[in-house]
DNA sequence: TTGACACATCAATCACCGTTGATGTATGGT
DNA sequence: ACCATACATCAACGGTGATTGATGTGTCAA
C-alpha cells in the first residue's frame, strides 16, 4: 500500500524539476517569500527569458504558483509540493531490508 | 547553517539519476534485497544494455553499489543515498515562511 | 495613445540523455 | 582450447531540455 498523493508520473515531473541548479537556486531564494521575476533575475543572474523558461517548468511541476500585482508577476513556493517528494523517498527507502 | 553529507553538485546528480521512471523501478526493486542484472532485465522487461546502461547512472550516482560473484553482478541500494536525499528536501523545506 | 516597463512566448541552436545493436571482457563449464 | 553465459562498453541515432535573441502581451504613467 503505497498511497501518495501524486501519482509517479508527476513525481517524475517533479523531481525533473528540481533536479536542476537554477531551478534549486529559485526554490531557495523562494523559500523566505515570494519574488517578482525581477528581483530572481537579480539573484541568479540570468536572462529574463531564461528564468521565464525556468519558472514555467516549476510552475508546471506544481512546485511554485504565481499572483500578478500591477505589472509585477510575484511568484512563490507551494509546500506541499517538496512535501510528497519527501514522502515518497520515505516509501521508497521504507522498502529497504535494513 | 545549511549542514549536509554532500555538495549541492552531487546532490543534483542524484536528483537526476532518480528522476527517470526506469532508474525508480531498478531501485523499488533493490528495495527488498540485491538482485544480479539478469533479474533486474526479467523484471523491467528491459534490455541488457540499456539496464546497464542506467545502473552506471545509479552507481555513479552513490545511489547503488555492485559486487561480483562468479559470473554474475549483484546490485543493492546504499540506504544513505535516499536518505541524504530527504534531508536535503527537508532542510529546502524548512526554509519556507510556513 | 503613446511609450516604458515586467513578463511570457516563439524560433533556433546546441548539448546531453535514453535507446538500440554490435562488440569487448571476464567467468565457468566441457 | 573452446564455447556459452553474464555483463560492460562503444557507436550511432532520435528526442528532449537548456540557452539565447527576437517578438508578443498586459499594465501603468504621462
Amino acid at each position: 500500500m503505497t498511497s501518495s498523493t501524486r501519482s509517479l508520473d508527476e513525481l517524475i515531473v517533479v523531481l525533473k524539476a528540481v533536479a536542476d541548479e537554477k531551478r534549486l537556486s529559485i526554490i531557495a531564494s523562494l523559500g523566505d517569500g515570494e519574488r517578482c521575476v525581477c528581483e530572481l533575475q537579480q539573484r541568479l543572474g540570468a536572462g529574463q527569458s531564461l528564468l521565464s523558461f525556468h519558472l514555467r517548468t516549476l510552475k508546471e511541476a506544481g512546485l511554485v504558483s504565481d499572483r500578478r500585482e500591477g505589472r509585477w508577476i510575484y511568484y512563490s513556493l507551494i509546500p506541499e509540493a517538496l512535501g510528497d517528494l519527501e514522502a515518497f523517498l520515505r516509501e521508497t527507502r521504507a522498502g529497504e531490508t535494513r
